[in-house]
DNA sequence: ATATTAGTGATACTTAAGTAGTTTTACTTC
DNA sequence: GAAGTAAAACTACTTAAGTATCACTAATAT
């Protein structure tokens, strides 16, 4: 599952591509480089944080859901779908307090990794990566706090169209990185139930908004899209 | 509504106990709150980020409601209550995007304000700024995502009772900061209205758990209130 | 080819939450 | 002490969301 970083040159491109570790002279990223290790976390591979938390990862390939459940209902609640140059878990690096969460890979992911004691190293010896987390956790606080005033203040058919919009490449037009997800995950990434979730993209169907296919959803109708997401 | 801070002890005495600056060498400190003027905003004074996109406040004494509002519904939530030693905005202030609240003084506050421009130089001046900025925006991020998770997978009761749950004072055991709000603030913080949150609040009052005065509340049994947050 | 499974579509039902409106209470101020 | 006001308490109603269940279909495995 595991293996050597050392002078891999796939995980020196990440690095130097991480908003993290851009334009770090190269002697450093060569360094920082050679304490990764490349992991590869096949399907549905399940993790909770409590495992994780002396690791620092970064994505290479694949989608992995950050997630809460509720033991009780069972339901569960996708907080992040990290991507591509991701990392995690900011929150475990920056303090040891309990970040209770669990992860999940949608599909194959590959990953740096480093113990996080490493990282925190790092955030001494370089104080530049101080200033590169803080956008990116600002970003991810303006996600959830985005989530948490459309939960509150928004029905489903608009939080169904909020997320959709918010995956719609600016210049194909298309649909991307949620439209092969199925409804139980388009579910828990609007902490709603599959099958509410179904009975409004059925509506959104006969509405002629989507096109639904199995595992496949693509948008026909835009502007109408748009009406739903603004409660129009 | 403004005075001039330079050589004010209070100022100096709120950046010295603020985790921003605390521990700075005597001369930075008196540099830095040089810098701030105090600034007094009267009961219900409400504000918008957008007027207050070029400042930086510390909150000295006082109550401070971060909010986002619905035009449509007029429904009101509750993002923040600021208090003694916070700082805003966090958000403006790391990049310009827009975070897009409004604020509002619960009581009449004193706070210490600045241009977000010095404070942006400060940033580089003082390296260490970015480490200290880092945890406290990683408590409000997962202080949102407490909020987003409970908003999902809890109903009114249990929520109403967390809510009431974190602001029980450890040594005391009394109710302290939310005690005096009025049913429609408590409503604005846990995302629901008014008349529901006085609808499960006559429950709890019937069932023994809290006692309700008009915008004073006391807890007489704790045991069932964190048997109601549990959902047992 | 058949069996199995995961995902989707659809129906009926339950319930918590939201909404609207009125009444009562407690505090303020004149 | 009376009048006015804002918060809280109560009642009745509506509705969206959740739950349970079953049928159907496409993909995969045997």
């Amino acid at each position: 599952m595991n293996q050597k970083g050392k002078g891999n040159a796939l995980g020196l491109k990440t690095i130097e591509n991480s908003i993290l570790f851009k334009d770090f002279d190269k002697e450093s990223l060569l360094l920082i480089a050679s304490q990764f290790i490349i992991e590869k976390w096949p399907a549905h591979t399940c993790s909770s944080c409590y495992q994780l938390r002396h690791k620092f990862h970064i994505i290479i390939s694949g989608r992995l859901k950050v997630f809460k459940t509720d033991k009780r209902t069972g339901r569960e609640f996708t907080l992040f779908l990290l991507r591509k140059n991701d990392f995690f878990d900011v929150i475990t690096l920056i303090e040891d307090c309990s970040h209770k969460i669990y992860y999940e890979s949608l599909e194959d992911v590959k990953m740096l990794s480093t113990p996080i004691l490493i990282v925190r190293r790092w955030l001494i010896k370089y104080p530049m990566l101080n200033q590169r987390l803080l956008p990116y956790l600002g970003k991810q606080l303006l996600n959830i706090e985005e989530y948490a005033v459309n939960h509150t203040l928004l029905e489903i058919p608009a939080r169904l169209a909020s997320l959709i919009l918010k995956n719609i490449n600016q210049e194909s037009k298309k649909l991307e990185f949620i439209n092969d997800l199925s409804n139980e995950e388009i579910a828990n990434l609007i902490g709603s139930t599959r099958a509410v979730v179904n009975r409004h993209f059925q509506e959104f169907k006969h509405e002629g908004i989507l096109k639904l296919g199995r595992k496949n959803m693509e948008v026909i109708n835009l502007t109408l899209l748009i009406k739903k997401a603004t409660n129009q």
